[in-house]
DNA sequence: AAATATTATCGTATTATAACGATTAGTAGA
DNA sequence: TCTACTAATCGTTATAATACGATAATATTT
């Protein structure tokens, strides 16, 4: 009875609303956090630095690359990865459009 | 085994992770958008436009709400709902933040 | 070749989410 | 008052997400 019912929606909101799912852990955050600032990393230093089992965190890598908000590149036994920047700015670009699209048709309303 | 060890990560983290799990699902992002459109509307308004249940907008409507994304104001028996400008404008502060924050450091990665 | 290191995947248990119908509580109208 | 309308909540079911240990796969080191 609870099949999501996605494919009803517009492919710009499935779009946003996937995006939003990869940024909707705060584990996922932390990881973009970390890999901005270190500019890139192996997945066992995430491993170091989360909370989490190594498996958890790659299951988490794996949900930002879906979406193509990170890279990662196979290093012999490591996999380095890194901020997808291209992608980052078209979230940007998709986000703020449509905040300022509604903000254009802002009037007065009842609350 | 499964519980969401979200505490276990920073404020800011667990904020962004919330809202951005208010996004997470089309219905929201079409309601946001409906209800920038029409400036403001009643639960039945979205019901008619959306394939999805009273019940289950009603739902939507409520997670809406819980992170300040919306108000919905009782008159009479209706309920008038709008979007929360003063919270769109942090939530696009609070992203466009960390995207900048994480820009600045961006030297060259590995991929 | 054997041992070690690194990461991905599998299997599984638990919790969360999404959806609906039915019910409830409230208001407005006849 | 009785009826119709509106929306929130309850109860339930099915699916998705989270987390872990264990295992597999690959690469490196000894």
């Amino acid at each position: 009875m609870a099949t999501k019912k996605l494919e009803l929606f517009g492919v710009e909101e499935q779009e946003m609303a996937a995006i939003a799912s990869a940024l909707s852990h705060p584990a996922r955050i932390a990881i973009l956090k970390f890999l901005a600032q270190k500019n890139d990393c192996i997945c066992g230093d995430l491993v170091a630095e989360l909370p989490l089992a190594q498996s958890t965190v790659s299951q988490h890598l794996k949900e930002l690359k879906k979406v193509g908000l990170i890279k990662g590149e196979i290093e012999g036994a490591k996999t380095c990865y890194c901020i997808n920047w291209s992608s980052i700015d078209k979230v940007i670009k998709i986000f703020s459009f449509l905040f300022e699209d509604l903000r254009v048709s802002h009037k007065k309303s009842c609350c």
